[in-house]
RNA sequence: GCCCACGUAGCUCAGGCGGUAGAGCACAUUCUUGGUAAGAAUGAGGUCAUGGGUUCAAGUCCCAUCGUGGGCUCCA
């Protein structure tokens, strides 16, 4: 992710920050918003929608793109002048982009939405028509986004247009046969956004409706409850409730605190992370956050993410930057000796804090930020080892996401852009050898075609979390760029000076956005191994409070995190309290328990286990926590 | 960055057409000592994001700035 670097130069004054840049960016494929491509057909319905729709995409497709038409015609009661752009189906749902005299409004949706069930109940027919190019010329004629899009049609290409009503649209179809295929009460207009025409930044900015839309009242119902549960599970709503972390306008936006609570899940989780590096032949290394400018000349970064970065600070007269990637920190150190074939691979990992600036409009609480902390490795090789290099690094990271609890894994292999560095044999190679360890590892993946970055072909995996949504995490990219650069060799075995392979690799990609995602993948209810909290004395009455205060001490002496509430609420609010942080386990302690030297265990799942000795319970959880149980409790 | 919306107590929010602020939760104190999701009373808390402007008078209207949120190539 994170790694995802320089981009091509190859629209540097309309574009300059295009594809491949940010990874990251794009990479959460929400429920109205992202994933045209086929691929993304197969995991865009949500879990709660999942089997309520029995029809196929096709005839979904055609609902919704049949809805946007509908919509239009709303607005073009409502607005005689509007000026139309397109009007997709998109997951769940669809849009529709106008040019209008004013900013709508809320209430604005509420007419619109008014009037489309007035065209629904009267049952409209949507006709298909083909037409000259001429003709729709004149059809169009005061419709400018509509002739650009004619204007661009290849000469041979049939042109159809789709009337309902008064309503007439270039369209290539197909629709449903009437209006009355839609239903009065299984859509819904859900917002209002700006989006530029055709996504281009200097073009005008048009006013986009999206809306939703089912094949009845209860997919419609569902699919609106799917949404507020995404609401309840926003990282930045459950970290405020958690305690877990925050961010401050006067310090900063971008930039992340995290809270005692946070830090002990980050703590816990960097562990585990340092741990399965160590194990699997890592060396972990430190960097520092600042370069004088000659690094970043050298690596190429000024050249080409220049606009990524903080501004310089002059030290002595000297250009400093903020790091916004680790690898020539690395290479740095690579460089401090001559190296033999001998001693590859080497693997070096950091958790690294970069810093980015991002501008201010993609700014998203943990999961667009401009201070982050990659958990970044360098893997330097021999040609002959790569193979074997990339297959580990995919092993190790479907393990660890495995571990972490995620376990819907789907890859996209980016292949060779136009303008590239490296030969040919060696991007064959490098592909090759990507290809080989998703084949190996049996997972499924789509041939990304020219998405590979200049520098190199790379993996991206994403990660499907508890709601169906897909996030794109880790990366591992060829950089055929920066030995080259940085002049890297190794002296082979023939005596001979050899230029290393890079791999670069992030796996959970940034901490802050991977706990993002991790908040919202649990919704907060974090399994114990790494809950912040594990377990709450909740004392019934203050005489219960000195054996309460004991059991604690014993349950932290054996390695478990702890608190106890000793306020003068009654045990009700307690338990209430602990519930609500998300607590895996309640120990209600009274006089039976005291009486009987146990503990009356409580699940955060409402179920109630009964009184146990202290041992038991310690048992229980220290197992669940050496397995790393993620959902048992 | 751009479009739109928003910024009132720690949090979630009320505050017609301008007349110097209100609730619930949280917090503090006191009472209550309880058996599996909220016991009660009292109290403290706000330069209404910041800076300008209009006005006799501005959370309220205007402008700017900062920040937050929804979006910004799913292709007729």
């Amino acid at each position: 992710m994170a790694l995802a670097k320089w981009v091509e130069p190859r629209e540097p004054t309309s574009r300059p920050r295009a594809r491949g840049l940010f990874v990251w960016a794009r990479s959460y494929r929400g429920s109205h918003n992202k994933g045209a491509k086929p691929r993304d057909r197969r995991i865009k319905i949500t879990q709660v929608n999942q089997g309520a729709s029995k029809m196929s995409d096709h005839e979904m497709e055609k609902l919704r793109h049949s809805a946007a038409h509908v919509m239009a015609e709303a607005v073009l009661k409502l607005f005689p002048d509007a000026k139309f752009g397109i009007g997709p189906a998109i997951d769940n749902g669809f849009y529709y982009d106008f040019d209008l005299p004013r900013a709508l409004s809320p209430e604005d949706l509420e007419q619109i939405s008014e009037r489309m069930k007035a065209s629904i109940q009267a049952k409209k027919t949507f006709e298909r028509e083909v037409v000259s190019r001429q003709e729709a010329m004149q059809i169009f004629g005061d419709q400018p986004y509509k002739l650009e899009l004619l204007q661009e049609m290849p000469p041979d290409e049939t042109i159809s247009v789709y009337r309902h009503g008064e309503f007439v649209d270039l369209c290539r179809g197909p629709h449903v046969e009437h209006t009355g295929e839609l239903r009065w009460d299984s859509f819904a207009l859900l917002s209002i956004a700006g989006a530029y025409w055709r996504g281009d930044e200097n073009r005008p900015m048009l006013q986009r409706i999206y809306g939703t839309v089912w094949r009845n009242k209860q997919e419609l119902r569902a699919h609106l409850e799917h949404l507020e549960e995404v609401q309840r599970r926003d990282h930045r709503r459950v970290g405020r409730e958690l305690d877990l972390f925050s961010t401050h306008e006067e310090a900063g936006p971008g930039l992340i605190y995290w809270h005692p609570k946070g830090g002990r899940i980050r703590e816990i989780i960097e562990d585990f992370w340092r741990k399965r590096h160590r194990e699997g032949g890592y060396e972990l290394l430190y960097t520092p956050h600042i370069g004088r400018s000659w690094l970043w000349e050298t690596s190429g970064h000024l050249d080409f993410f220049q606009e990524g970065m903080f501004p310089p600070m002059d030290v002595d007269g000297q250009d400093y930057y903020l790091k916004p990637m680790n690898c020539p920190f690395h290479i740095m150190i690579y460089n401090t000796d001559v190296r033999s074939y001998r001693e590859l691979p080497l693997r070096w990992a950091e958790l690294g804090t970069v810093y980015r600036y991002e501008r201010s409009g993609v700014l998203h609480g943990l999961l667009r930020v401009r201070g982050l902390t990659q958990d970044d490795a360098h893997i330097i090789c021999t040609p002959d080892q790569i193979e074997d290099e990339i297959l580990g690094v995919l092993r190790f990271s479907l393990q660890l996401w495995h571990d972490l609890g995620f376990e819907d894994i789907q890859a996209y292999l980016a292949t060779r852009p136009e303008k590239a560095v490296g030969d040919d044999a060696m991007w064959e190679q490098a592909l090759g050898s990507l290809r080989k360890a998703l084949e190996a590892e049996e997972i499924p993946y789509e041939i990304d075609e020219g998405g590979g970055a200049f520098y190199g072909p790379k993996i991206d995996l994403k990660i499907n979390d508890a709601l169906g949504r897909e996030w794109q995490m880790t990366t591992i990219q060829f950089d055929f760029n920066e030995p080259e650069r940085f002049d890297m060799t190794y002296t082979g075995a023939d005596g001979q000076e050899h230029r290393p392979y890079m791999v670069h690799r992030a796996l959970l990609g940034a901490l802050e956005r991977f706990f993002g995602v991790l908040i919202e993948h649990y919704g907060g209810a974090f399994p114990v191994w790494f809950a912040p909290v594990q377990v709450r004395l909740i004392p019934i009455a203050d005489r219960h409070a000195a054996y309460a205060k004991q059991v604690g001490e014993r349950l932290r002496a054996a390695g478990l995190r702890i608190e106890m509430d000793d306020s003068s609420n009654r045990m009700n609010a307690k338990i209430r309290e602990a519930q609500l942080a998300k607590i895996p386990y309640m120990l209600v302690i009274g006089d039976r328990e005291v009486e009987d030297e146990t503990v009356s265990v409580r699940l955060r799942t409402n179920e109630n286990l009964g009184a146990m000795s202290v041992d038991a319970f310690l048992e229980r959880a220290n197992d669940l926590v050496a397995r790393r149980a993620n959902h048992e409790l």
